[in-house]
RNA sequence: GGAGAGAUGGCUGAGUGGUCGAAAGCGCUCCCCUGCUAAGGGAGUAAGGGUGAUUUAAGCCCUUCGAGGGUUCGAAUCCCUCUCUCUCCGCCA
């Protein structure tokens, strides 16, 4: 059986969940000690006593509907047979009555309700069993690694340095007109980020069959909700007061998942593969003092995302190849990674299983994020109501969606000026983005421009 | 921003207070006939939840006609609010 969507019954509590509502139901013991993987605490025993009674109240509420609908349909009857009848005024007094009796039922099921259904939704996702125990990021799993750390000659200095000191990348002028966390690029580095893009968009769509697709950012509650971001992290997002009720969007997560929203796909028409660069926003309340120096994190930030829809079964093997296309970014940008498998702990709300991919920094002498590739399995498109059916005759199921960043282009940008500087402060352009900048080879350290290639 | 029209099942489209979960057509499924890439006849065909049954039953019940609220014994049908779509005007990259 599945659950209604969203909003549409006040009947069903099971609307906007995100992990198997019948599965819960039957054992929240069992799911309790799952999410106990992740840190989360959830009290069995309330919740299946809550369970409880809001059962017990479904089920005196239709019982009572179902009195006052054969009353209703008497009323009927007996209005046609003889409208001057006294069965026919006790009819209606009862009714009267039963009509205050079921008030009252309906309140305290929709409390019921409300209760448990603000409580599903901030119930993560059930994790995949090849996660690693682990409460932070120390217990991530180096999975692989792949190019090869720069040696520098001399003293390498931070992507800050570089950038200004050819006077491409300018964070005064940003905080000045607009606040902190915020840069303005400028002449070469500018079009670097373009180039980044540009790459990165058609070797996905150009090679590994994801469709194109441009979308809003700005979008609203629902979608939000639908991945996840919503109720639990509104913190970490921008609202816009005028207008509807609308969020930047702080990944192109938000709106490419949400073409699946309300869809039922054909088995043939899966997998989807989606791929899309935006600018993403993002508020970072609560990361004062981290990362102040640099574009390392930024209120905003472009980014290309890659999206997929498969059906349940292809989802794994659909996730290892989504790594694969977001490494070989990093890999024909010639930049030094690992890449990660999230412990328990570290693994996103609405995950079930995270890879990311992380890129060397000199300045920092560590590898950092630059690209987060997710399998939610079923919990999103249960939030999305996004749904897939072996042929138009067979019952739909849920489908499994993926997404991974390919690459965030901000932090690809950084990474390629740390990595490839010399010592005078140039940079070398790898060959897969020369066709992007006009042939050049490399940024002259020093001047405001790159040099053209020989 | 102003004016108007609309939102019903996979689609088209009826339905202005009760027997409407909803006519009809299309599509689809099954069967029959025919017998050849045609036509005809019949039946079925929304979703979710609950209950049920000793393995996924039938039956029964509840809910859903854009969303939310109201009137009423009873609402797809009346009233209010909102959202979206379409047309016209204005403005605009």
């Amino acid at each position: 059986m599945r659950q209604s969507r969203g909003a549409l019954s006040p009947d069903t509590t099971s609307s906007d969940l995100m992990i198997d509502i019948k599965l819960l139901r039957q054992d929240p013991v069992t799911i309790a000690a799952q999410l106990a993987r992740r840190g989360f605490r959830m009290d069995a025993d309330w919740y299946a006593a809550q369970e409880a009674q809001r059962k017990g109240l479904q089920t005196t509420l239709e019982d009572l509907r179902k009195q006052r609908n054969e009353g209703s349909r008497k009323v009927g009857e007996l209005k046609v047979q003889n409208p001057e009848s006294s069965e026919l005024g006790h009819q209606l007094e009862t009714l009267t009555l039963l009509d205050r009796k079921l008030e009252t039922a309906e309140l305290a099921f929709r409390q019921a309700s409300a209760t448990l259904e603000a409580f599903h939704l901030t119930l993560p996702n059930l994790l995949d069993p090849g996660v690693p125990d682990g409460a932070d990021e120390s217990a991530n799993q180096e999975v692989r690694r792949g190019g090869f750390l720069p040696d520098f000659g001399f003293q390498p200095r931070d992507h800050v340095e570089l950038g200004e000191r050819i006077q491409a990348m300018d964070f005064s002028a940003a905080s000045e007109m607009t606040g902190a966390r915020f840069v303005v690029l400028k002449g070469i580095l500018a079009r670097l980020q373009r180039a980044l893009i540009s790459f990165m968009l058609d070797l996905h769509a150009g090679e590994y069959g994801y469709e194109e697709v441009y979308v809003p950012h700005l979008v609203n509650r629902q979608s939000l909700t639908g991945t996840g971001q919503l109720p639990k992290f509104e913190s970490d997002l921008f609202r816009v007061e005028s207008g509807a009720d609308w969020f930047l969007i702080p990944t192109a997560e938000v709106p490419v998942t949400n073409l699946a929203r309300n869809r039922v796909f054909l088995k043939s028409e899966l997998p989807k593969r989606w791929v899309a660069h935006t600018p993403c926003y993002r508020s970072e309340a609560g990361s004062y003092g981290k990362d102040l120096k640099g574009m390392i994190r930024q209120h905003q930030f472009e980014k290309v995302e890659l999206v997929q829809v498969t059906v349940p079964n292809d989802s794994p093997s659909a996730h290892e190849r989504l790594v694969e296309h977001a490494e070989s970014v990093l890999k024909r940008l010639e930049l030094p990674y690992r890449v990660m498998l999230l412990c328990a702990g570290d693994t996103g709300f609405a995950s079930a299983k995270t890879y990311d991919l992380e890129v060397w920094l000199p300045s920092q002498n560590r590898y950092r994020e630059i690209s987060s590739c997710s399998n939610f399995r079923d919990f999103q498109a249960r939030r999305l109501n996004a749904r897939w059916r072996e042929d138009p005759k067979s019952k739909p199921d849920w489908v499994h969606t993926l997404n991974g960043s390919g690459l965030a282009a901000g932090r690809a940008l950084l990474a390629l000026l740390e990595n490839r500087q010399d010592e005078g402060g140039g940079v070398s352009i790898p060959p897969c983005l020369r066709p992007y900048l006009g042939g050049i080879r490399e940024i002259r350290g020093g001047s405001g421009a790159g040099i053209p290639g020989e």
